[in-house]
DNA sequence: TGACTGCGCGCC
DNA sequence: AGGGCGCGCAGTCA
């Protein structure tokens, strides 16, 4: 990889100062494919600058030390890329990846691009050319054009080129999409969600005070427990009183709460239900994350090891049934709303090869495919037994039914169960892009050197034994959670191009949430039905550039909906 | 008062 | 059952 991209991109380095500090290097980059096919640009001239391409044919990918930091400038000041490369988060997926395991990268010692990235500036009026003013360079400026050229060799130098190619690609333009999410905002209409509320929990209170309804669930718990003091938010408070009025509980989950025979469990569960509404979705959470009419999530883009996003603030992965509601399409305009329907089961069956889980998953149900083939009596069995198989089930019905599985798919279980081994014995494991697994704690090895060593009491066995399980569980999971977060980055960047092609008079349509294995876009209604000929389009790209021509099919659900509430 | 932990629970 | 998260609260300790 030289100066192009495997697309043919010209690579543009974004610095932070006004020259790069290793110009030899770039000129390096350059010369090393199609010369003269790089440039730089210092940070303070990139809205200028990213204008000035727009006019051209060449694409370009724009090369920066961090997305989060640099693209929420451009953002604000109108300008849009279409491809990225971000030296952090690409760098963290290299120095960990065992498929590069030979690079120089990885045996730097840590330093400033190891670090996570800088905390970005407040959200403040910028002018459209200083999107990034000189305070907010790092102090001591790592050199963009060197990191970039050790990436690149790096990749190069690996034992799937390709696949990595594939992976960082995927992985910046999730970042470019989670910049562009968060500036565009999920439509929230805070008047619907207020009305919610209100029918269910009673007027907004003063702050601190209960709502109505909940203080009168309160009182009819003092009343039913004779704890006229009873505290219903505090656990110990809650468990103490039970067990005082005869209900042998051990602790005061849902699910035990679930168990109680007295109509004291209704009440218990509705004042549950609702405190949780209230203080995870109520009208504080409104009034710190809605503003005019949009939701704007902080994504953490590869925040979960397995390449999962995370995000910080606002819960916006946890978003309950109970509010989706109030997630409105503009008027004039429609959400498309896309699920990835048995997502894992799916990637499973396509990394490993196995044909007769493929041909399970040959529509829309994969689950109802595994009855058809007679492996099992009903959907619900199959579910467990695949989830069992992909989360490690170590009792009840699920590992039950872990025999008919592996027999009727020997290379599905055989994959995920040498996944699990390999964690067993301390080991990592790799996605099928080339995303590695973090090795395990000290504590583990420690562990492990200590049960085998001579002399080691069956205490210290069996401790080491229950941490290797643990981490076994883990590693399976990550080769399958791992690629299917890659299969939904892929599937995301696809459509988010297709996307950036659609244009009615109202606008453009545009993404405006990701949450594993599921995607919504906001679209003028005209284009609607474009949209969600796009999405599908998209998935069968997903799945061809992950897997070629291996026939699994990746079965969606769409819907296209006036509100969240209203899908599935 | 603030930092931290464990619990419980929402989502996939 | 079993993997991955984030968050709010209560309680604890410095």
């Amino acid at each position: 990889m030289g100066a192009c991209d495997e697309n043919g991109a010209v690579l543009v380095v974004v610095h932070p100062g006004r020259t790069p500090r290793d110009a030899a290097a770039l000129r390096e980059v350059a010369d090393d494919g199609t010369p003269g096919r790089a440039w730089s640009v210092p940070a303070g001239e990139l809205s200028r600058a990213v204008r000035a391409r727009e006019d051209e044919d060449d694409a370009v990918r724009w090369v920066w030390a961090d997305t989060a930091g640099v693209y929420r400038g451009l953002l604000r000041a109108g300008v849009r890329v279409e491809r990225a490369h971000d030296l952090r988060l690409c760098r963290a997926i290299l120095r960990r990846s065992t498929c590069a395991a030979g690079s120089a990268l990885r045996a730097e010692a840590p330093g400033p691009w190891d670090a996570p990235a800088p905390q970005e500036p407040p959200a403040a009026p910028t002018s459209l050319f200083d999107e990034l003013p000189e305070q907010h360079a790092p102090a001591a400026e790592p050199d963009p054009v060197a990191e970039l050229r050790s990436q690149l060799e790096a990749v190069a130098g690996s034992t799937e080129p390709g696949r990595l190619r594939l992976l960082l690609a995927a992985e910046s333009t999730g970042a470019l999409l989670a910049a562009e999410m968060h500036a565009d905002g999920m439509p929230w209409d805070a008047a619907t969600h207020d009305a919610l509320l209100t029918e269910l929990l009673g007027p907004r209170p003063l702050p601190g005070a209960r709502p109505a309804r909940l203080e009168s669930l309160a009182a009819e718990l003092r009343r039913a427990l004779v704890a006229p003091t009873l505290n219903p938010d505090s656990q110990p408070d809650l468990l103490r009183a039970l067990r005082l009025a005869g209900f042998d509980v051990a602790s005061t989950r849902r699910s035990e709460l679930r168990t109680i025979e007295d109509p004291v469990r209704d009440v218990l569960l509705e004042y549950r239900s609702l405190s949780r509404l209230l203080s995870a979705n109520g009208w504080a959470w409104m009034d710190q994350w809605v503003h005019d009419g949009r939701f704007r999530p902080d994504y953490v883009v590869g925040g979960v090891v397995s390449g999962r996003w995370a995000t910080s603030g606002g819960g916006a992965l946890q978003l309950p049934a109970q509010v989706r509601g109030a997630v409105r399409a503009d008027p004039g305009w429609r959400l498309v709303v896309a699920d990835a329907a048995q997502l894992e089961p799916r990637v499973l069956a396509a990394m490993s090869g196995d044909a007769a889980m493929a041909a399970a998953a040959r529509g829309a149900d994969l689950y109802e495919g595994v009855v058809a083939a007679g492996i099992v009596a009903t959907r619900s069995e199959a579910k467990y037994a695949m989830l069992g198989a992909i989360y490690g089930a170590t009792t009840g019905a699920s590992a039950a039914l872990m025999p008919r599985l592996e027999r009727a798919y020997p290379r599905a279980v055989a994959l995920v169960e040498q996944a699990a081994r390999a964690g067993e014995r301390g080991e990592v494991v790799t996605t099928w892009l080339g995303r590695s697994s973090p090795r395990p704690g000290e504590a583990f090895l420690g562990d492990l050197r200590a049960a085998a060593g001579e002399g080691a009491g069956a205490e210290e066995v069996r401790a080491a034994r229950r941490h290797a399980r643990d981490w076994g569980r883990f590693t399976r999971n990550f080769v399958v959670q791992g690629t299917a977060a890659e299969w939904a980055l892929c599937w995301m960047a696809s459509l988010r191009r297709r996307l950036r092609a659609l244009e009615g008079d109202e606008g453009r349509p545009h993404l405006v949430f990701f949450l594993h294995d599921e995607v919504m876009v906001h679209t003028p209604a005209v284009l609607a039905d474009e949209v969600a000929a796009a999405v599908r389009e998209a998935a069968v790209e997903a799945g061809r550039l992950l897997f070629g021509g291996f026939p699994v099919e990746f079965a969606l659900q769409v819907a296209v909906v006036g509100s969240y509430d209203e899908a599935k």
